[in-house]
DNA sequence: AATATTAATCGTATATTTGCGATGAACAAT
DNA sequence: ATTGTTCATCGCAAATATACGATTAATATT
């Protein structure tokens, strides 16, 4: 979320988007629940799962750990990881005072 | 969202991450959130209060119709957008069903 | 030291997104 | 008929995102 000529955006309507962004690939959601479900795994587990390769995962776990909604931590040879609750209920917060009855929006 | 090469993803999850990608930029944040606070609006009006052009508001628009989160009904020369209140409520749905505490969420 | 395992990263290809100016379409007003 | 207003669309450029195979890095195991 780099671009933001203008730069009027204010500090929730980015955090807001960049947490959308990061849940808008269907992968991501995937990952993401299998990764709430399991509470913790690894990349490798990811992949036996889900029809995409190795790298692209990775990708994607990089992504979401970019946004802020996982967190990893090695274990050699592996990374275990895990949902970052702290930061997934700052998400939950934001998308519920958006999400609300548009009438009441928080700003 | 077209490029899902495994499809094995579930209904929900795709429905899911398109609600969310439309929300995956603070314009289209920005965008929402006017709309929700004056009910009804039209793209002129956006683009006067936004620092971005008006083929870019209508490129914004465009994608939030897309997506389903807006209508826009043609009242010439106008176009007078409104939030689609029917997949709002479905938007937030899923993202209550998915933000929840991780432990518990939808499947 | 040599090998195996796991996951990140590199290089590459393709597709999508973002943004804008310019043009076009629709219609109201003159 | 001409003009003005509003917004979509086209054409283009640049940036990002998606996906993968191949390679590398890190570290256990043998």
């Amino acid at each position: 979320m780099s671009h933001l000529k203008g730069i009027d955006y204010k500090e929730d309507e980015i955090n807001l988007a960049r947490y959308a962004k990061a849940l808008g690939h269907p992968a991501r959601i995937a990952i993401l629940k299998f990764l709430a479900i399991e509470n913790t795994c690894f990349c490798g587990e990811i992949v036996d799962v889900l029809p995409i390769a190795q790298a692209t995962v990775s990708q994607h776990l990089k992504e979401l750990k970019d946004a802020g909604l996982i967190q990893g931590s090695i274990e050699p040879p592996k990374v275990r990881y895990c949902i970052d609750l702290e930061n997934w209920k700052k998400a939950k917060k934001l998308f519920d005072g958006f999400l609300k009855n548009p009438k009441k929006i928080d700003c």
